[in-house]
DNA sequence: CCAATAATAATAACTGTTACTGTTTTAATA
DNA sequence: TATTAAAACAGTAACAGTTATTATTATTGG
C-alpha cells in the first residue's frame, strides 16, 4: 500500500520543472532547502520508486550516475559528448528497429533502450569560435 | 608509447573466444587460471586501454557490471530481462535513425548508443513450458 | 647490456547506490 | 478525535563496481 509523502510529491514537482536531466545529488541539494534534513537515501527511494510507477524516467548514460526525467511521456535523450548535458529530443518513434533486430534472432525483442550522442548546441557554437582563433585551449 | 604485455594479450584473445559478453570479474577469475596473481586492476586498465584502442566493446546494461565484447566489429546486442544473459544480433545499420533524431535539433548527433531487450530463447522456451504445466513456479 | 619507462601486483580510495535501524508520518478505523 | 498498523522517514553503514596510488617488475630502444 502506498502512502503519501511531501518528500516524494516535492521530488516529482522539482522534476518537472526542471528539463536539465537531474542527478540524484543535484535533486537531494535541492531538497534540502525545503527539507533540511531529508536523507540521500529518501530521494534514491523514491526516484526508484516514482520510475517504477511510470511518473518520471531514469536515464543510464553508462558514465556517470544516472539522471532524471520528470517527463513520463517516451522520447529519446541527447548526450553531449563534450559537457556531459543531457537533452530532450524531439519525439519521433522507432519502434521498427525491433523488427530489423529481430532478424534471425530466435528469442523475442520487447523493445529497446537508446540514446543519442554528439556535440549540443552550445559546444558546437564554442568549438567553431575556438577555430577562427586559430584552435587555442580555451579553460570553459 | 604502449608497451607489449602478455597480460594484455591473453585478456584480449580470451575475449576473441568468447561470446557470452563476460563481465571484468569473470575475466579476472579466468585470467587468474594462467597468471596466478594477476590483480583486477589489471583487467580494468587493460580492458579501458583495449575499449579505446577499439579492439574490443564495452556494453553498459544499465543494470549490474558492464559487459566486453573481444568482436570489435560494430553490431547491436540484445538483453535478456529474465536471466541477463546479453547476445550478439545479427548485423544490422541503424545509422539513418541519426537522422531521425536530429529533428529540430540544433547540435550535431555523431551517433547512437542502443541495444535490445526482452526473453532470450532459453528464457522463452522455459516460460512456455511453465505455462503448460500450469504457471507454477520454478527455480531454475 | 643498460637505462628509460610502461606495465604490473597489491591495496587503498572513491563513486554511486542500496540496506538497515530506530523514529516519525500517514491514513484507516474505532 | 483517538488509536493503531503500515509506510516513509533520517541517519548511517554497507555494498558493488571501478579507479588511483605505490613500490616493483617487464619491456624495449639505444
Amino acid at each position: 500500500m502506498l502512502k503519501y509523502s511531501r518528500q516524494r510529491e516535492s521530488i516529482k514537482n522539482f522534476l518537472i520543472g526542471r528539463y536539465d536531466h537531474p542527478t540524484a545529488e543535484t535533486i537531494y541539494k535541492n531538497m534540502k532547502m525545503e527539507y533540511p534534513n531529508i536523507s540521500l537515501g529518501t530521494v534514491y527511494r523514491n526516484l526508484s520508486l516514482l520510475t517504477s510507477l511510470g511518473e518520471i524516467q531514469k536515464i543510464s548514460t553508462g558514465i556517470g550516475p544516472d539522471r532524471f526525467d520528470g517527463n513520463s511521456a517516451p522520447h529519446y535523450h541527447f548526450i553531449c559528448k563534450d559537457c556531459g548535458c543531457v537533452m530532450d529530443l524531439k519525439t519521433i518513434n522507432l519502434d521498427h528497429i525491433n523488427i530489423l533486430a529481430a532478424q534471425d534472432f530466435a528469442g523475442e525483442i520487447e523493445g529497446h533502450y537508446a540514446h543519442f550522442y554528439g556535440r549540443c548546441p552550445d559546444c558546437q557554437t564554442r568549438t567553431a569560435k575556438q577555430s577562427q582563433q586559430g584552435d587555442v585551449p580555451v579553460n570553459v
